[in-house]
DNA sequence: GTCCTATCTGGACACTGCTCAGATAGGATC
DNA sequence: GATCCTATCTGAGCAGTGTCCAGATAGGAC
């Protein structure tokens, strides 16, 4: 069936990789003109392709943003798993872990919009980011075991904890460039010590430092 | 020019209020088949006027938007008053205004996307709903006041507890409903007792609960 | 009664998501 | 190598969208 190179992987026919493609022009078309324009047949344009090419690789539109989306949820694991050393305090890491949330939702808008539209409509986080091993959501929990919030053996007490981490950094990410916050973000000498400001507000986060 | 009536505003000429009409028609569209039904066309549809019609009254479509988002958190900043008793410890009064706040957008999960679809595109808040002397911000704020998180002349420290509990209220608003905890909430025997749970984990929010 | 002007309509434009008949070209079969 | 199969891609077309515009309408001022 399909002719598998081991370094672009698996090739359909007659485009190099079309889906891989369309999903690096969706990226290029978030980063370049934001989330309200990224329409199927604009990146079908970008990939130099017709309108109709993209349903051979995606039922529908919200198909393509959920891989998007789900593309998103690994880089926003890769920032945080590098944002955290493993050798770090737990409270330091979980903390480490907050700020880096948060910062990945700053420099990747766009992204994050597209991450959470999905979410919201299919009323789930995509699974890859929840329940994966591998995945951000497994990485915080096991960051809050460390730290003592609960035993593994208290899976219910931990999970809440994991939640309302999650919320809270998911709430401060979509907030953080409210413009109603700047006069205090300049009082307070930067958007930095703002953000390690309200975290240390949010419980499980302790002392938060937003990292220079 | 206009002729302005002490009991329903200022009069346009041919309808009644078309302003007026057409977000009643927005918010039954909402209502009906939610919040990405919700075009310029279905609104005016609605409200059995033409497609050109609602721009005598809104610049564009995220104007009247904005609009319905400004009646969304008028409608939030009424329910969390009514939540809140003002006699209750302040403990409790905050943790109520949390609860509520959730609620709120459990039971209006529409226009609660509208008001904050609104938001990040603007890359803020309503000013009334921030701002505003009978805002929901202010609400908070009062309360934060008398629970003795930080005294009014502790001006940046206040406003930073505020913050941190409205991201987590909101962050926890948007998650609540998502299928991934299910089988947690299930665990503990309710929505309810899972949003408590998770809230009491946020901070400021003490041992809510989740009121009946 | 006449005019002014805010309001509303119908028609248009470019764009969208999506479908479908048909063209194209790899891979397997003979 | 010729043939067929089928995944892939195109072009045209549909209904729906946001927005604009010329023109119709009608309330208020004179």
């Amino acid at each position: 069936m399909k002719l598998t190179c081991p370094i672009t992987g698996p090739k359909p026919y007659h485009h190099g990789d079309l889906r891989r493609a369309l999903l690096e022009a969706a990226s290029r078309v978030l980063e370049r003109e934001g989330p309200n324009a990224l329409s199927l047949r604009a990146v079908a344009r970008e990939a130099g392709v017709s309108p109709a090419a993209p349903y051979h690789h995606f039922k529908d539109k919200s198909e393509l943003m959920l891989a998007i989306s789900e593309e998103g949820f690994d880089q926003l694991y890769d920032f945080m798993r590098q944002s955290s050393d493993p050798d770090a305090p737990p409270m330091e890491r979980v903390a480490a872990i907050g700020v880096a949330y948060v910062e990945f939702a700053k420099a990747h808008p766009s992204i994050y919009r597209v991450m959470y539209d999905c979410s919201r409509d299919l009323e789930a986080l995509p699974d890859k980011a929840h329940k994966a091993e591998d995945g951000a959501f497994s990485l915080l929990k096991k960051a809050m075991i460390d730290m003592g919030v609960a035993s593994p053996d208290q899976e219910v007490d931990l999970e809440l904890a994991c939640i309302a981490a999650w919320c809270a950094a998911h709430g401060l990410a979509e907030m953080v460039g409210f413009r109603q916050f700047d006069s205090l973000k300049a009082k307070m000498g930067g958007e930095k010590a703002f953000l390690s400001g309200v975290l240390s507000h949010l419980g499980m986060f302790g002392q938060a430092r937003a990292g220079g």
